[in-house]
DNA sequence: CATAAGTATAGACTATACTCTATGCTTTAT
DNA sequence: ATAAAGCATAGAGTATAGTCTATACTTATG
């Protein structure tokens, strides 16, 4: 499929997936036996890849770190102890920011509450 | 106390604390009895409210956004439906979030078994 | 009492993540 | 065949959230 395909499937902007792209975080293939243009098509890796990247980014992970994810699920066979203790150094974050939004959500429950009892 | 202290007791630098301030989400007050000087001084309300930003913008709310939830909790006596239909919604992303974190979460775990098996 | 440390304000600078514009070429539709 | 739409690249512009520097005044310390 093309960008704009690709656009239509993942909810992504072509201008965000040629920017994904140019960090290195996905990559489309030019046709060999077209010379005519250099279009590039894009696989069901590259979906894949950007779903992960929509999740990571919600979860406040940096493009940086998520390439890195994608590097470490996709390509690599690197089993560096370095490696692992990043991922896992990062699932201590995820943890660490549950509590955050458990905090953060009761917060916002009472401010509703109090809205709701200033209608009284 | 003094910004020093407040940065001390809060983790966040002192110019962290004044671009805070000067977005209005916090206020210091300058004691009147003192001309010499324009020191400001804050109260365990500004620790509190810092404390709110911190553990939102963890979660991903912008400053604007926080600042609504701090004016709502702290100042305001606001019974619009729109304020509580804001913060609902605002609920709801929250739980829209947890849903990517956990997928991200157990993507993570994945990787982490994977580098773990490539030392086989 | 000199000097180091603290405070305030303003403005410049940086990083991240887009988002948009310009240009030029290619493909599709009428 | 011509116009509209799509694709690629490069680079400019924007928004958010800091972060740092310069300047000037004040307070605290040896």
């Amino acid at each position: 499929m093309l960008v704009n395909e690709l656009s239509k499937r993942t909810g992504l902007s072509i201008h965000t997936i040629r920017y994904y792209e140019n960090l290195g975080m996905i990559k489309g293939v030019t046709d060999e036996n077209v010379t005519s243009n250099n279009y590039k098509h894009y696989d069901a890796n590259t979906i894949e890849r950007l779903e992960i990247i929509i999740e990571a980014r919600e979860v406040g992970f940096t493009l940086a770190e998520i390439k890195k994810i994608l590097i470490s699920w996709f390509e690599t066979t690197d089993s560096k102890p370095e490696t692992l203790e990043l991922f896992q150094a990062k699932i201590k974050e995820i943890d660490d920011k549950m509590k955050y939004f458990k905090q953060t959500k009761s917060l916002l429950e009472k401010v509703c509450e109090k809205i709701q009892s200033n209608n009284d």
